[in-house]
DNA sequence: TCCATGTATTCGTTTATCCGAATACATCAA
DNA sequence: TTGATGTATTCGGATAAACGAATACATGGA
């Protein structure tokens, strides 16, 4: 296994962002962050039904972003690196020094 | 213009994440961090179509991840914030931490 | 004004993403 | 084995994103 080119590093490290590029999965890291949580712990938590937090698991846990662990019926998710976390507090200071700047940022919604 | 909620905030950071969930973009901050460039530029220096970075620039700008200013008929973009690389680089980090542990998991495989 | 250079947009198509609804699959206990 | 609980997947339709090709628009100089 050989290391990546700098086109096969941009590719995996855009597949991350992506991943994180929709606003339940990243309440779903946060709410993992707080504390691992089963499936439906954290389709209660987000009031979000239950196919929709595990196909969003599914992308997090494509991109390696959390694990799991089997308790029983249930299935533990955890996020793999808690840095992550840190990367996106840095992202959200960013992003509030940004909305300061120019508060008219939410016209791109 | 209120602080937005929790809610409104996860949109607009998934919204800075998406705009970093494709390669070419990645790229392409990566060579506005080394020196401001306009868009021909950018896009000899990439090897890509004049139309397809300022595609890509747009959604940049929209996002407010580049600013812009005219030079001549050229306009020249920037990052607005270089921490953003800093970000980037935290999740090359991880990203690489995570190859390494799957490489281990295949070799023992 | 006309031309050359540089930038942005539109069009049409393809591909990807997202969700609700329904259902399949997995695990454990009785 | 059956039922209860928990998780993952499939299907279908709507929405959004991406690209090549063509072209419109902007700027400055002759």
């Amino acid at each position: 296994m050989t290391a990546p080119t700098l086109d096969e590093l941009s590719l995996l490290h855009a597949n991350i962002c992506q991943a994180l590029g929709d606003p339940k999965r990243i309440q779903i890291l946060y709410a993992l962050y707080e504390q691992p949580l089963h499936v439906t712990a954290l389709a209660d938590y987000l009031d979000t039904p239950q196919p929709t937090i595990s196909r969003h698991l599914r992308v997090l846990r494509q991109r390696a972003l959390v694990t799991t662990e089997r308790n029983g019926a249930a299935v533990v998710y955890r996020l793999t690196d808690e840095r992550m976390i840190a990367v996106l507090e840095t992202m959200r200071k960013i992003l509030r020094d940004s909305l300061s700047r120019q508060s008219n940022v939410l016209n791109i919604m």
